[in-house]
DNA sequence: TCGGTAAGCTGACGGCATGACAGGACAAGT
DNA sequence: ACTTGTCCTGTCATGCCGTCAGCTTACCGA
């Protein structure tokens, strides 16, 4: 199943090969930090990992190809963020304690591969299946658990039954994430950091359980 | 103030020329509609314009520069969103319509103006300040509205004291922003765009006034 | 009517990135 | 030393970038 990994002309590559191509994914991570996605140039790349131009086209396609490989690595490790939601109790003063959680785990998931994951944001917005899979992949880890959460709110009576699980799950995420991407623009209306979390898991714990938490 | 608008080289424009440089905004505009911004050429611009490269050059900087124009434009039409919350009273039954037309212009808005956001977003996210400011300046137009609101319900007592106004209304226009650049995304969750709505209004009113809406 | 002036546009050019290929370097086994 | 398959790069054709000089067009005052 874990197919080995191949150029692109079908050879496989070998230990040396694969140490290559790896510093070659390091080192486009790395631009992709410090300049904007749009003047990532595979020159560039190849010249920081001390190699050629020919080489990175041994291994990718294209930067497009090279990203993906990079988001799909990622998106291994975001499946990690389900553990912050499943087999949650969202009633009393654990259920503030997972919205923190949630909040939290997040957000420091999201700052730490800031870089990739807004490439993937735009790439999903674009309309690529590819780049729309892997956001998904990650989204979902977290978005199912929430909605079984809501679901099972819902068949115990306490929460209304005309709201739709997948859809307040699916939106609180996504807040979360825009939230994650643009940290910094909340600082310009006077939020700080510190402040922006317990707000988040408020609205969170308001959202799944459509009561304020008790704290 | 409104100073005229001028050539790179210094020039100021004519009929004739503001007409060229509108033309190629559209074309650009267009092609950010349909293909990936990293792969908009210039050339494909002024082909598709019916002018050529150079002509380009001598309105804009470079193909950034002449997002950051469509963006401004779109900037200015944003500052009427501030009309779907200021001076909106949030109790009662007119506290649930008012979430519900929040949601439905800003989603809107935000899906007539899908690409050039999307770019907007990216550049934002990535640190660019001019991106950043226009992104702003629509955000803004909702937010400190909300952020007003809030404040209101809370001097009154309807709202916990320990809630940044900000931080709630600013993490909830993120939503929408978010919830609006990737609607397809909520397809794959089952979640219709019909249901989207009232669960988002849902979630924006439960933040706002802390309650549950009486509809 | 006739220049004069500034606006408007483009052909052409050096420079650089792309993407493909063939051939040489290298490591490992015999 | 020889063979085999992996790995890397020099080189090349192609195409876009960004600039400039120079040509055409429109406007205006005499």
């Amino acid at each position: 199943m874990t197919g080995q990994v191949r150029t692109v002309d079908g050879r496989v590559a070998g230990r040396r090969g694969q140490a290559t191509r790896q510093k070659l994914l390091d080192c486009l991570s790395e631009m992709l930090s410090s300049s904007p996605y749009r003047d990532v140039k595979v020159i560039d790349v190849a010249r920081k990992a001390g190699t050629s131009p020919a080489t990175f086209y041994q291994y990718f396609p294209d930067v497009e190809g090279a990203v993906l490989e990079i988001a799909e690595e990622m998106a291994k490790e975001g499946a990690g963020l389900t553990g912050l939601v499943a087999g949650r109790s969202w009633v009393g003063k654990s259920g503030w304690q997972a919205a923190e959680e949630l909040v939290d785990g997040f957000l420091g998931f999201w700052r730490k591969h800031d870089a990739i994951l807004r490439v993937v944001d735009l790439g999903a917005a674009e309309g690529d299946k590819r780049f729309y899979k892997i956001r998904m992949k990650i989204l979902n880890a977290v978005t199912s658990s929430l909605t079984d959460s809501v679901k099972e709110l819902q068949s115990k009576g306490k929460l209304d039954k005309d709201v739709n699980p997948a859809a307040i799950a699916g939106s609180l995420v996504a807040m979360l994430a825009a939230v994650a991407s643009h940290q910094k623009g909340f600082q310009s209306w006077g939020v700080k950091q510190a402040e922006l979390k317990p707000n988040l898991a408020l609205l969170v714990h308001l959202g799944i359980t459509g009561k304020k938490p008790t704290k």
